[in-house]
DNA sequence: ATGCAAAATGTGAAAAAATAACATTTTCTT
DNA sequence: AAGAAAATGTTATTTTTTCACATTTTGCAT
């Protein structure tokens, strides 16, 4: 990397950047900090804003949000789930993009004293200075998902109790079940299955008739699933029977 | 709060926000939505960005400074620092300003694969996507600094051992040892003292002759200490005679 | 209801900033 | 040392933001 990129982050680590500051400074034109600049955004090292740039938000989103058109529908189905569960006392919140949601719609709508604990930095980063106490499992961190997992994260986990498990899912029914990709996360989410009295699945209806690596739920260790309203009626009818209480959005 | 400015809000909890997209969807002027978003900006509830905004990166620092004077000395402290004693293989990194300054000179400049445990949120942050392996210890979150104090950290920390301690102070030597504001802080410094081989605290040099609540290590405890130019001789003296090894910044 | 004041919103001009295109300088290679 | 390639600077163009002011809406007292 170039000396003056370097420089230009070293200006960033004070909090923040301005353009025609940053030339002056190094002697160079506003144009070649521009480029600078804009070779660095797209390396994730800053962000540009009005004027100059900032330290990048890493901690703030697993990934750089892609199709909003499908974050609008996770929202539709979190606000769903946070009108038909609310209020309880204490949560348990897994990891993943949908949970993610709505954490952020607690975070806005509720003003009671929640406890909720999580394995999610995203989620404990959007609970940030509300009225929810945080209770945050240790262990390794997954630098891409910005999760904890691991026998620290299920050890930790072991120490509580809680009215609702939040998780979402990567796979749905497909032989009957929840499924997710990863080995090491079904595995916390089992032990959160027994910690939690009752449990919610929220996801999107393309996940249902996938498959995934893992199980880590049975039908009847669910209590409620919310998705949204293009799940096919044979699903419906399996989880009803169930014994599974259905939510679609409209 | 204005209804308007609650689905602005919303919109941008899908990531990011266009102005001409919002005014449209909102059926107002472009410069409606600017000025929404001007007074949003100004109660940090998001951040304005070319075209539109994005949501308020800051969750994962503790305080949002711009072009702060004293941050630059930290940095020139914690640089100091990280010459002195990598490489290491494990580190314990508490809480703290200096520390995160440590701990994002440590991101920008190591290739090697560290392990760090850390009770900071923003450290581990820092170090997201880095060669770093991050441990955090679980337990209650602290939403004002964005740390993990308590029993649970503590029942933690104690499966690890680390080459190395980092840790910040808020007073130093009053009545020969180290000091910080916090009693939970403290007791979890005590203990991460006993897993660590060796222990440095950097500080600016106006920690000294402060007092501050509860000491958390005697001089004989630290290995080394690594502050600016401004320290009187008097305590850099009693530090060199107690065996500390003493660095301070030109 | 009516009128008035205050607030909110819209409009177009002006300023500022970002981009693009091109000119110039520097650096590297042979 | 010449030429190509890369980096930087300059200027023009486009886009975005801000500002000032006009218009509309809202709230409230009469």
């Amino acid at each position: 990397m170039h000396q003056r990129q370097k420089k230009l982050l070293d200006m960033l680590q004070s909090g923040s950047l301005q353009i025609k500051h940053a030339a002056a400074q190094l002697n160079v034109s506003a144009m070649t900090v521009r480029r600078d600049l804009k070779e660095l955004e797209e390396r994730k090292l800053l962000l540009r804003v009005k004027n100059g740039a900032i330290p990048h938000p890493a901690c703030y989103e697993p990934e750089p949000v892609a199709g909003n058109e499908l974050m609008e529908k996770k929202f539709a189905i979190a606000n769903l789930l946070y009108e038909n569960i609310m209020p309880v006392n204490s949560l348990f919140i897994s990891t993943g993009t949908t949970t993610l949601a709505f954490a952020k719609i607690l975070a806005r709508r509720n003003k009671l004293p929640v406890t909720v604990i999580t394995n999610s930095l995203p989620v404990a980063s959007a609970l940030f200075r509300t009225s929810c106490k945080v209770i945050l499992l240790g262990g390794e961190l997954r630098t891409n998902s910005l999760d904890l997992i691991g026998p620290a994260a299920e050890r930790n986990l072991l120490e509580y109790q809680v009215d609702y498990l939040i998780s979402g899912c990567d796979a749905a029914l497909a032989d009957y079940g929840f499924y997710t990709s990863d080995v090491s996360l079904a595995q916390l989410e089992q032990k959160s299955l027994a910690i939690a009295h009752h449990a919610a699945i929220i996801t999107d209806s393309s996940k249902f008739s996938r498959r995934a690596l893992t199980r880590f739920a049975a039908l009847d260790e669910i209590d409620l699933l919310v998705t949204d309203e293009k799940l096919p009626p044979e699903y419906s009818k399996l989880l009803v029977k169930s014994g599974i209480k259905l939510l679609q959005t409209s």
